[in-house]
DNA sequence: ATATATTTTGCTGTTTTATGCACTATATAT
DNA sequence: ATATATAGTGCATAAAACAGCAAAATATAT
C-alpha cells in the first residue's frame, strides 16, 4: 500500500468516525503503530486533522480553504455578495446566476434565512445544498463546459415560466454606455432570459469591469434595477451610471 | 511499444485504479522500472497524475479526497462501471443515475467515446463535464438535498419528454421477488419515470443489495432489462433473477 | 541508402525515503 | 505514587529515487 493511500485512509476515517486510536489504525491498515503515528504527524503538519494522545481527531469543519484560495478578487466578491445579501428576505424567492461572485453570494447566505432559489449552475446549486433552509430548484437544459451551467432552448423556456423576486446576476463585462455584453452567445441568451424571469435584477460586477465591453449584448444598464461593486455607492468611479434609473449599493 | 502508447496506459490504469504502483506497471508493460519512473515522472509535470514514492495517484484522489475515498465498496462499484461502459456506444444517448455506483459509470466513460448524457444527478452532471465529447443535459428540478439530484412533478414531467437508448439507474434495495425498492417515496417517482424515458434500463447494483427491501416499490424485475452486479453473470447468488427475463452481465 | 544526430532505454552505483524495532521519556489513569 | 500506555529518538534495513553512462532505437539529413 503506498503511504498517500495509508494516509488518505486515515483522513478518511477521521472524516467518518471523527476520531481514531493510532492502535485501530495500525491494525486496520497492517502497519506498525510507529507508522501511523508518523504518518499522523505529517497530517497534523499539513493540517488534515488534528493529532491528540492516542490517536487523532477531525478538524471540524472550519477549513474549506482549499476552494477559496483561488478565486480571483476574492476580497472585492465577498464584499459584494454580502450587500446583496442584504437585499434578501425570509420566504423569498430569488434567482442567483453562475459565476465566482454569484457563488460567493450563495456561499454567504446565512443557515437560519428561509429562501427559494433557482440556478442554472451547477456549482451554485451544490454550495446552496449546504443551506438547510434553501429550497434549490435548478433549471435544466444543455450544460455549458465551460461556464457549468444550463444553456439552450429548453433552459430558456423554464425561465420563461417562472418569475422570481430578485435575479441576481453577473456579467463578463458591463459599460454605463453599451450595457452589458459578453463573450458568448449562448449565454447572452439565457441570461436574458433570466433577466425578464426577475421583477429586480440585481448585478454584481466587481469595479474593474466597468468601462468593459464585449461581442454580444445581453441587456442595457437601464434593465438593471440595482448594481452592487465592491465600491462605495458614492465613489466618482460609478458617476457615469447615475444618468440612469439605477440603485447603487 | 511507442513511449506514447505506453503512457496513455499509465494514465488510463491510474485512473481507473486511482493507484499505480510503478513495479506492477514495470511488469505489466514490460519495461524497465526506470522507464515507468521517467513515464511516471513526465505525467506528473504534465499534471496529468501525481507521483508518489513507489507509485502514482489519480490527481482527483488526493483533492476530491473527501468522496472518492470513503465510497462505500470502491473496487466492486467500479467493476460494475466497466462492465456497464461496454454498452455504450459512439452516438448514443443514455441517461445516467445519481449514486456512488452511477457516479463510478460517469467518471470511467472515455475520453474519445460521443455521448448525449442525460442525468438528474448534480455530482454526475459535474463529473460529466470533465468528458471532453460528451453532451450534458441536466434535467431540472427541486433539488434533493440528501440524494443531490433532481426529484418533483418538474422533473418527472422533463423526463416524460425524452425517450433514451440506455438508462443506467441504481438502486437502495433490490430483491428478486420484490423487486426494486427505495427509503424514499420522492425518489421511487422520479426513478419511476427514468425507467419510462428508457428504451431499454440498466440495474447497476452491487451484490450486497441483492435480496434486500424497502418500504417504497420503483417497479419488478422484469422491467430491467439488464442487470449489472460485480459478479459473475453464471454466479449462484444470482439464481433467483434467472426466472425472469433479464440479461445478466 | 547511408551516415549522423537525437531520443529512448536499461544498467550501475549512490543517495534518499520509508518502515520497523529497541530504548528512553512523557503523559494518562487508577 | 505507581503502573500502564503513548510519544519521541536513534538506528538498521530494504525499497525506491536519482544521476550518469552506454547501448539501442528512432528521427533527420545528406
Amino acid at each position: 500500500m503506498l503511504k498517500e493511500e495509508r494516509q488518505q485512509r486515515l483522513i478518511g476515517e477521521v472524516e467518518l468516525h471523527n476520531r481514531i486510536l493510532l492502535t485501530d489504525m495500525a491494525e486496520i491498515l497492517d502497519v506498525s503503530i510507529d507508522t501511523v503515528r508518523r504518518d499522523v504527524k505529517e497530517l497534523d503538519a499539513a493540517s488534515k486533522l488534528q493529532k491528540v494522545h492516542g490517536g487523532a481527531i477531525s478538524m471540524g469543519f472550519t477549513t474549506n480553504s482549499a476552494r477559496n484560495n483561488n478565486i480571483y478578487a476574492l476580497e472585492q466578491k465577498t464584499k459584494i455578495a454580502e450587500k446583496a445579501i442584504t437585499l434578501l428576505k425570509p420566504g423569498g424567492v430569488i434567482f442567483i446566476d453562475g459565476g465566482t461572485t454569484c457563488m460567493e453570494l450563495a456561499r454567504l447566505i446565512p443557515d437560519d434565512l428561509e429562501l427559494t432559489c433557482f440556478t442554472l449552475s451547477l456549482p451554485v446549486a451544490m454550495q446552496l445544498l449546504t443551506k438547510p433552509n434553501v429550497t434549490v430548484i435548478f433549471v435544466g437544459g444543455q450544460i455549458s463546459r465551460e461556464a457549468q451551467i444550463s444553456i439552450g432552448a429548453n433552459a430558456i423556456h423554464h425561465l420563461s415560466e417562472i418569475r422570481v423576486d430578485y435575479g441576481f446576476i453577473g456579467t463578463g463585462y458591463v459599460d454605463a454606455l453599451f450595457g452589458l455584453t459578453e463573450f458568448d452567445w449562448d449565454i447572452v441568451q439565457v441570461k436574458k432570459a433570466v433577466i425578464k424571469a426577475s421583477k429586480k435584477t440585481v448585478l454584481l460586477s466587481i469595479s474593474e469591469k466597468l468601462n468593459s465591453q464585449h461581442r454580444y449584448k445581453t441587456c442595457d444598464i437601464s434593465a438593471i434595477n440595482t448594481m452592487i461593486t465592491e465600491l462605495d455607492p458614492e465613489n466618482n468611479l460609478l458617476n457615469l451610471f447615475r444618468n440612469y434609473d439605477i440603485r447603487l449599493l
